[in-house]
RNA sequence: GCCGCGUUCGUCUAGGGGUCCAGGACGCCGGCCUUUCACGCCGGUAACACGGGUUCAAAUCCCGUACGCGGUACCA
């Protein structure tokens, strides 16, 4: 029945819109999305927002911005449309209610009248008869209100009197479930285990399973691609297809991301306790380029077959491949990220990194005492002195904050180190020497300042460290005449004297 | 509890019967370079969960145990 050839490849990212975008459900998206391009196939996005009470306003918008700042947008979606829309379950409910109307009609469902507390009550009772799971299904829908215990006038009557009621799913036991996942191979599950899940709730909605499937076939989803928390509802899902009459769709549940410490699903109480970006607004936020988050969370369970870890996007969707994901649960190394984000940030052309900065620098340029931002010249040449040694583009702003503003301390321990008794004379000497003369740039600088050095007898270094932590006030950074130069001779001359006076 | 999935260096992983006294990357440690800090380069540390099988041979196959994770909702 697997008319495998000319069917075309279509997966779907179906996120809930629940809150802001969540690293492991982006994470998703990019599996989903790599497989369909690499298939030639088609990537929808579906909304599926059947809770109403967890439904948060803005979460679409944000699940959409969070896919377009990785570079990824639907082909087909709530959005962009697409001939199997509409692509938000809450605007499918007919659809569902045909369907479930369907499986009524064919005995694969019931109506069922029971309270929330009239099921709690029954779960107790088995549970204290010692069933370790008690749920509602073939062996206590008997003892439950519903359309197969009740005569057929009564079932009736309480329809049309308006009673409240959910549609359940049928599940009958004595068999097994077994199909194959792309990453886990051959699954295998007894139907004694599968409850009568509800299909529609009271409020009308269809839960997640009834709409997933109906949209899955409706939608002519090929690849199901998506978390393992899904694996064990995959038999239901199978019963339901049966119902239809329909081919599932193939499988593949991708590994869960986890804690640090590998305690359970990441989340973001524990990750903020943490510190750890968990939403892609998070990373954006902390200043983490998107081709470095994306980068970092394909590899997270994905192998692409070779030694190398630095990808494009297009890259990883030439070389990916279901089979090379594997099934155990992921660690999220924040640390290895901050690597990621280094490599792209140190790739980066110095116009590239200049206009990741561009929003970092804009926050100091109000409080800036010196005016570099005019000059578009210097400020390639602070790039490209910072570059080696930052981790992130922010840090132009932030680590490189002293070629924009005179510094406001200076570091401790370096002073400690570095700050003699002669530093303020030797200083103040430079300083002096520095503004009488007619040129200046690092080779001037550095001219003058061995110059004087040689003239003391002192090593250079006597005089460079006291001078780089007056320039910048800490004890690393790009070579001090280069730094020097950038800055010019006014600004280094009033840092050192400022310095002199505060370190004396 | 029950059901399912998983388990190779601290972390992400390669490997799928002999080429593995287990390879790469992050981290960490050391060295070189540099009168700073980085980059870079070189080197080091560190793992097949455990127990039984199968086999001439097992990290690789089978069974069991342990541990972890997921599910067990009118949430997705």
């Amino acid at each position: 029945m697997t008319t495998s050839s000319a069917s075309k490849v279509r997966v779907r990212f179906a996120p809930s819109p629940t809150g802001s975008l969540h690293i492991g459900g982006l994470r998703t998206a990019l599996f989903n999305y790599f497989f369909a391009r690499s298939r030639g196939g088609t990537f929808v996005l579906r909304i599926e927002d059947t809770d109403q009470t967890r439904f948060v306003r803005d979460a679409e918008r944000n699940i959409l911005s969070g896919l377009a700042w990785v570079g990824i947008r639907p082909d087909e979606g709530s959005r962009e449309g697409g001939e199997f829309g509409p692509y938000r379950q809450s605007q499918r409910q007919a659809l569902y209610a045909l369907y479930a109307q369907q499986l009524i009609d064919e005995g694969h469902a019931y109506y069922a009248f029971d309270t929330l507390d009239e099921i709690d009550v029954m779960r107790e009772r088995h549970a204290s008869e010692g069933d370790p799971s008690p749920q509602y299904d073939a062996v206590t829908r008997g003892e439950m209100t519903n359309s197969l215990v009740l005569p057929g006038e009564e079932v009736q009557r309480r329809l049309e009197r308006g009673d409240e009621y959910v549609i359940r799913l049928k599940a009958d036991p004595g068999g097994r479930i077994t199909f194959r996942d792309h990453i886990r191979g051959r699954v295998s599950f007894s139907t004694s285990g599968i409850d009568d899940q509800v299909l529609i709730k009271s409020d009308g909605m269809p839960t997640y399973h009834l709409a997933n499937v109906i949209d899955d076939h409706d939608m002519r989803i090929t690849h199901v691609i998506r978390g393992e928390e899904w694996l064990s509802s995959v038999p239901k899902h199978i019963l339901l297809y049966r119902a239809f009459g329909w081919e599932p769709p193939e499988m593949a549940h991708m590994p869960l991301i986890m804690n640090p410490g590998g305690k359970g699903k990441l989340s973001k109480r524990h990750a903020a306790a943490q510190g750890l970006p968990v939403t892609v607004e998070q990373c954006r936020q902390a200043g983490y380029e998107p081709e470095a988050v994306v980068n970092f969370l394909a590899l997270l369970g994905w192998h692409p077959g070779e030694d190398r870890e630095l990808f494009t996007l297009d890259e990883m969707t030439e070389l990916f491949s279901l089979d090379r994901v594997s099934g155990g649960g992921v660690q999220f190394d924040v640390r290895k990220l901050n690597w990621f984000n280094q490599q792209y940030v140190r790739g980066f052309s110095v116009d590239e990194l200049l206009e990741r900065a561009e929003f970092w620098l804009r926050g100091l340029h109000s409080a800036s005492t010196v005016d570099l931002f005019k000059d578009e010249a210097r400020q390639r040449r602070i790039a490209s002195l910072m570059q080696p040694r930052i981790a992130f583009a922010k840090d132009l702003a932030e680590t490189g904050g002293y070629f924009f503003e005179d510094p406001a301390a200076y570091d401790e321990t370096a002073v400690g180190k570095r700050w003699k008794e002669d530093s303020a004379e030797l200083l103040s000497v430079y300083a002096d020497r520095l503004e009488a003369a007619s040129a200046f740039d690092a080779e001037q600088a550095e001219a003058i300042l061995r110059a004087l050095a040689e003239e003391r007898g002192a090593g250079a270094g006597r005089i460079i460290h006291p001078v780089r932590l007056a320039v910048s006030g800490v004890p690393g950074g790009p070579s001090l005449f280069e730094m020097m130069e950038v800055l010019g001779k006014d600004v280094c001359a009033r840092r050192i004297r400022k310095a002199v006076e505060v370190l004396g």
